[in-house]
DNA sequence: TCTGGGGTCCTATGTCAA
DNA sequence: TCTGTTGACATAGGACCC
């Protein structure tokens, strides 16, 4: 999908069509997301602190990003995916992998291109945005087409141009090479791909290491026969919260854990499973991160046994001059849920999961709780002027957009924030529900909670023609 | 004027047991 | 019994991806 989290935004809110969005955190040390294209112009682009965007571009909209609306529209392009293949794998909310050839959809060129142009056309019909296609026999491959083909188009690598195309390529373009590696390669005197094939196999060894090594020359000669693989299984389970300001006071810090212990739990257990090994990550005043870990006896998710170790973790940690983030995090995943009797005997069961933290509440004081409501891009519904969004808040007030997906732009209204006639809601649908036939929305839903796919072995490629729908945005954009 | 959150994979090093 | 080798596992850090 193309700047994904902007585009949908824009869909969702006729005033900002047209105009430069920024999706992202909106707190002092937030970074972009994803920025729209109009912003892009600007120089804006992902993974850039937010306070530099604003620079850039002062006039922006900037708003925090809602996972559960790109979630919907994101499973319904899913749908769509899993019509052309059993064989989709998705690599993030809105890019995906998908095998034709497996699921018969695609044997050649020319069929691989009708393909393609009609999912374009569906995901536009269905969600009402734009999605590239990147084409061609490998994931590699199809993620570079995918790369060049957006915004809003369609690319084929065709089979035996591959090595004549990649060659003047710079290295950065390989899936692999980040800043690092780039870097490292370039004081080497390699910038393309064509200099990493002069290179040769033994020389990338010797510069990058085993694995990494083999594997970049495999890529360089545009050998790649990664499989699309379906359901791929989580490894570990984490949360981490960056704060506004530094920590320095250590029980604050403590309370933290907890709460951050808690919540990896509580994910956890949604997702059915245990794990054995305890990872606690601080990210010092200074940007240097280190990582405590600890492992279990055997798989645990009780939050209480989380909680200690974690809290056992921090006291091998020096915290003088202040962290600005902590994580908590849970890997060695057995995947069915299973008591710790040894732990458990040994933790006297000292809380309920569900159970909040009076520091929750303490600090949410620090802005108002009625503040925190007032989300800027939330949906909200005003029992007066209906369906509108929120445009930003402060010093009591909130200001309120009214408009829908297929409204004109809209006015604008302010109100105190805690008028009774505004509450928040949840979004409308970008495209309005089909009269009848077609049932696209009745896609959704039926995927959430695994099962969904077929468990198949997921044999070699060789030869096939996957798709790569998707990089909206991201990595283009930022370096350099 | 800085640098999010959720992951994956690889490497190096130390320890322990066979 | 001593010594060396090997492999598995635990731990920490770093790079990369979206």
């Amino acid at each position: 999908m193309d700047a994904f989290y902007a585009s949908a935004e824009q869909a969702a809110k006729p005033s900002l069509r047209g105009k430069a969005v920024v999706v992202g955190g909106l707190g002092p040390r937030g970074v972009v997301a994803t920025a729209s294209y109009e912003a892009r112009v600007f120089g804006v682009h992902s993974a850039m602190p937010m306070s530099q965007a604003r620079r850039l571009a002062p006039h922006a909209a900037y708003l925090v990003p809602r996972f559960g609306f790109y979630r919907a529209i994101s499973e319904q392009v899913m749908g769509l995916l899993r019509e052309l293949s059993p064989l989709v794998e998705p690599l993030s909310l809105d890019e995906a992998f998908v095998d034709l050839e497996a699921g018969g959809a695609a044997w050649d060129e020319e069929s691989a291109r009708l393909v393609g142009a009609k999912l374009r056309a569906d995901i536009r019909a269905v969600t009402g945005l734009t999605g590239s296609v990147g084409l061609a026999a490998s994931k590699m491959l199809a993620k570079i087409a995918s790369e060049q083909a957006k915004p809003d188009g369609l690319v084929v690598i065709e089979p035996g141009t591959e090595r004549a195309l990649l060659g003047p390529m710079p290295v950065r373009t390989l899936p692999g090479v980040g800043p690092a590696t780039g870097d490292h390669l370039r004081r080497a005197g390699i910038t393309t791909v064509d200099e990493l094939v002069e290179a040769g196999e033994d020389e990338l060894v010797r510069l990058l290491g085993k694995a990494h090594g083999h594997a970049l020359y495999a890529m360089a000669l545009a050998r790649d026969e990664r499989p699309v693989v379906a359901e791929r299984e989580a490894k570990s389970v984490s949360v981490e919260d960056t704060y506004d300001v530094d920590l320095h006071d250590r029980i604050r810090i403590g309370v933290e854990v907890r709460r951050l212990a808690d919540r990896c739990v509580r994910r956890l257990r949604e997702a059915g499973l245990s794990g054995r090994t305890i990872v606690l990550k601080v990210r010092r005043y200074d940007f240097s991160t280190l990582t405590r870990s600890e492992t279990l006896r055997g798989p645990t998710d009780d939050p209480a046994v989380v909680r200690e170790a974690a809290a056992r973790l921090l006291d091998s940690v020096d915290t003088t001059g202040g962290v600005r983030l902590l994580g908590v995090g849970v890997s060695g995943l057995a995947d069915y849920t299973q008591e710790d009797l040894f732990a458990q005997a040994a933790g006297e069961r000292t809380e309920e999961d569900g159970r909040e933290d009076p520091a929750e509440a303490a600090q949410e004081g620090e802005r108002g709780p009625a503040e925190r409501r007032w989300l800027a891009g939330h949906d909200v519904r005003h029992a007066e002027y209906g369906h509108g969004w929120v445009q930003g808040s402060g010093l009591g007030r909130v200001t309120v957009r009214f408009e829908t997906p297929d409204s004109r732009p809209g006015r604008v209204r302010t109100f105190r924030i805690d008028d009774p006639d505004l509450e928040p809601a949840e979004p409308l649908p970008l495209v309005p529900p089909a009269p009848h036939g077609s049932g696209e929305s009745g896609t959704t839903g039926a995927e959430e909670g695994g099962t969904a796919g077929p468990a198949r072995p997921a044999g070699p490629v060789g030869g096939a023609w996957p798709v790569a729908a998707g990089a909206g945005d991201g990595e283009g954009d930022g370096r350099r």
